[in-house]
DNA sequence: GTTTTTATTTAGGTTACCCTAAACTAATGA
DNA sequence: TCATTAGTTTAGGGTAACCTAAATAAAAAC
């Protein structure tokens, strides 16, 4: 496997491919690529066995797709705990290194470090590390725009881009702190919050919400 | 650059291209390519100015090109001790795995990761870590093969390479071992040593002993 | 139910990195 | 010095991963 298809498998992963099709664009969108470029791709990941594709329609993971998938984003995720904790990183820094890294790591590698780490239950963004907890989390966490107004959340993790986490930052907003939606405007793209904290209300882009998760209080 | 150039600068350094004219063969061989392959490459490595290369003599690396491997060589080291001292590898394990990470290193990644090892001096094969040691390692260090007969020597450093190291533990040497060298056959390829520690006589082949350093005691 | 728009695919082309077979240089040795 | 051999290069070819332009399919809008 050459650090390109794992590329593809982890976006396929993240865009939901493990329960829905993904089309095209969305993964083209994502790596920057041309659309034909990820026909091309998808074909020669289906030849492998790792993606179900339906010309038109979208790709879907298979099992061993999501399996591989899964075990890129622990690798990841590892070496953001590293990152940050021993190297002093900061957490808008780390996923550019992890993301060269996850590629080098062998299993072995992945798991004496994850010892040395002593078995992190999340990345610095609250992803889950182990490949249990990832579908567990998925359960349990819902995107901020599905939360309803007026209910009281808890923003648990935070789709680790350099940008998106740079429009966080500069709304205030991080792991841990509890948010209670108050209005949602679809034409204006626009969700508003209150944010428990700091006790002031914070107006953010539904496109970009839809890479911060909550849980229930 | 990509991980397979950075490959061909490395070994080139490995193979004493800052000094002299490295054969196109000698390079086909290490890295199990065919010769019109480094051929290619070299002019390719040429055209950015890495290499200068004389066409049916060989390549020698530029300034730029030496500064660049030894750079990697630095990130390659260091990893080899994150490795063995934090992760608790075998010496003989690190190789492959460090192969793989330094192309994933950035520089800042590097500089992190050397204060956080306490800026260490060597690599578990006993190689120099920072650039300017580098140099200054080779100048006082010889091959074994260079080591006059009677004279007793220390080892210094061991090329990191799995099969070698495997020859080497299978011969009981390793690095701080006294040895002295007592006979050389070049027609059987041999070299006889007396080694210190364990007072016992030790034949290995001469083409071998080239990756052994050593330095007077 | 057409038409228009959007998404996808096909066709054809590029660069990086690899190969083998054949041609050519340079070194060796009779 | 001339022939043989060892090493290198040229020629031609392959695959992976990208591209643009044009053709086609599906979805949306009228």
């Amino acid at each position: 496997m050459s650090p390109t298809k794992e590329d593809y498998l982890k976006i396929l992963f993240e865009l939901g491919g493990r329960t829905e099709q993904v089309p095209n664009k969305e993964i083209a969108n994502r790596l920057n690529i041309s659309p034909p470029t990820v026909t091309e791709m998808m074909n020669s990941l289906v030849k492998s066995g790792w993606v179900a594709y339906t010309p038109y329609k979208g790709s879907k993971l298979t099992r061993e797709g999501t399996e591989y998938a899964k075990k890129l984003i622990r690798k990841h995720r590892l070496w953001e705990v590293f990152l940050v904790k021993h190297l002093g990183f900061s957490i808008n820094e780390v996923h550019t290194e992890a993301e060269m890294l996850e590629h080098a790591t062998s299993t072995i590698l992945a798991d004496k470090l994850e010892h040395y780490l002593d078995y992190p239950a999340h990345c610095p963004h609250g992803g889950a590390i182990s490949v249990e907890h990832m579908d567990a989390q998925e359960v349990r966490t819902l995107h901020l725009t599905e939360a309803e107004i007026g209910v009281p959340v808890r923003i648990s993790r935070i789709v680790d881009d350099e940008k998106l986490l740079h429009y966080f930052k500069n709304h205030d907003l991080k792991i841990g702190d509890p948010v209670t939606v108050t209005d949602k405007d679809s034409g204006l793209d626009l969700l508003t919050l209150h944010h428990g904290t700091s006790n002031k209300e914070i107006q953010i882009s539904q496109t970009v919400a839809q890479y911060l998760f909550v849980e229930h209080i």
